[in-house]
DNA sequence: AAACATATACGATAATTATCGTACTTGCAA
DNA sequence: TTGCAAGTACGATAATTATCGTATATGTTT
């Protein structure tokens, strides 16, 4: 990924991983639900992605389906480094730290970090 | 805070919270270390921070001294907060598991993570 | 077919951030 | 005291992102 997506834009792509391919109408609709936006603004929005190589669309109904073509995880991965890099010195485990400094327990969720730091521990091992 | 400070804003004050109140000068010397920028850029950049709220600034001598007002851990605590709301759903274990993905390991780092995590087990206990 | 609803295309503008040039000020050294 | 070095002030412009209006095309309904 050359460049991160703008929080608008990272609206979008919520959407597009969570509904797969949709036309704008749908997005417009969505993003609606959280604060007022135009529907030329939502499709103007999405053209542009699309010329950044964040969307992929079909054009062969006169609605046009967009699709994501960048992955969700891929973009989390390009957004946590980043922040990584340029908020926490290039440690994650302080942003770990940071992010869980008052949070409520979800015992799956914990079972999963609690898996990561065993990883991580056997490496600190070897 | 109102609005979260910009990248190029997160970089000065860095290096204020690093240094502690600094000259315009300094801060551009420091900032030239990383990346080619004007002395006059740097300058309106503070003025501008100043504008917003993220520093203060003594005017005592000649040579001007700005400090940040906005503390690290608020800031870092708004930055990760949103990227937590923005990114992860709202769920910081999410943020922590993806931020520790492929991370090597420090043991003291690893020890405050197992603190944290040996509350939140408490917490879901109760 | 006419009128209407619903699409896309696209330029224009606003808002925000980043960058820099020029003018002006002030302290100090020759 | 004249001139230079090093500051600040501030407007202008560029770059990027966000927003929207208007034009135009295309189905659909009556």
């Amino acid at each position: 990924m050359k460049k991160k997506p703008t929080e608008a834009e990272l609206e979008v792509l919520q959407i597009l991983w969570k509904h797969g391919p949709c036309s704008v109408r749908f997005v417009n609709t969505e993003l609606s639900k959280n604060r007022e936006v135009v529907y030329t603004t939502t499709l103007k929005m999405m053209q542009v992605m699309t010329e950044k190589g964040f969307l992929q669309r079909d054009t062969s109904s006169r609605t046009h389906l967009y699709e994501a073509i960048v992955t969700e995880k891929a973009v989390k991965t390009t957004l946590v480094d980043r922040m990584v890099d340029t908020v926490f010195q290039g440690s994650p485990l302080q942003l770990a730290i940071q992010a869980l400094g008052h949070t409520k327990a979800d015992s799956e969720d914990l079972e999963a970090l609690k898996e990561i730091i065993r990883k991580l521990e056997n490496q600190s091992k070897s």
